[in-house]
DNA sequence: CAAATAGTTTAGCCTTGGCTAAGAATGTTG
DNA sequence: CAACATTCTTAGCCAAGGCTAAACTATTTG
């Protein structure tokens, strides 16, 4: 171990010039991060299911893979895990549906990027631009940072 | 194409109940996300080696797979990669250094990951908090959005 | 209703970024 | 200075998420 010996120990919010904080949290940091990135696709296409499903009445892996640039091939093997998964029910060449649990994901997500969404616009980013932002955000904002964005953007309304 | 058709167009920036955004700029906005996640692994391992060599005067494979919680055989693998980017120097089994190219990065990804900590904390968010989510949010920020948080905590410090 | 078009799936390839296990180099210490 | 501990590298494995090409199914249309 060449790192980090503890013998000083300081208030990690009010070092000046910000050092490196301990390993332990330091790791905990990147491993968070590295966790999010597994879900986040999933997410991103059970979202978009569920967009779908509700804007268009059905969700075709030709739309998924127009909207997701990408190939279908690529959609096709995704579905599959999504159904190992237990998040959709498919059935060949049809259009695909949410599970309960598939529903419950999309609508989590769905909330968190307009959260994401709208607190962005308020704060005064324009929209083409918070939607990019948004989308890459919305996997890596704590329930804690939500919150305080809800608040901030109710606060701007009024 | 089962999607879209382009008779009707409205001013995407005020749809109410937020519908599907046109199927272009969707499939930009994830096509952005997929591009950040390529380089996103790569600034933060130069990130960090530049802050462990500012910090402790020497970048160890340890210290990274610690601070990562990465097994160093993944480290070391990571490093031939950033070696062949030609973003760090290193001999074998000594520290790293960053070339310039490398140092570059290291302060660009160090910077923005400073506006979007400090913004975080300035919005009220708690200082562990603020850490984690400033680890996966910075990579996703467009340049637009940093400024405008920038502006925001400056305002909010006086 | 047959043929053409559009949509879906499968097979097989590639890169990235993890891992473990084993061995080589370096550093430390009795 | 030899033995032990630590650090680093290599080899070989795996899963995820892309891709193209080819084959198959469904839908539309002359």
């Amino acid at each position: 171990m060449t790192d980090d010996n503890p013998r000083i120990s300081l208030p990690t919010a009010s070092i000046p010039g910000d050092a490196l904080p301990p390993v332990e949290q330091h790791a905990q940091q990147y491993a968070t991060v590295r966790n999010a990135h597994e879900t986040e696709l999933i997410e991103d296409y059970v979202e978009l299911i569920g967009d779908l499903l509700k804007h268009r009445g059905e969700a075709r892996a030709a739309d998924i893979a127009n909207r997701m640039a990408v190939s279908q091939a690529t959609v096709s093997k995704m579905i599959r895990r999504l159904n190992e998964l237990e998040l959709v029910t498919s059935k060949p060449y049809r259009s695909l549906f949410l599970t309960e649990a598939g529903q419950k994901m999309a609508e989590t997500s769905r909330a968190r990027h307009d959260i994401v969404l709208h607190f962005l616009r308020a704060l005064g980013v324009n929209d083409a631009t918070a939607r990019i932002d948004a989308e890459g955000m919305e996997h890596h904002v704590s329930d804690e940072t939500l919150a305080t964005m809800q608040r901030f953007t109710e606060q701007q309304l009024r």
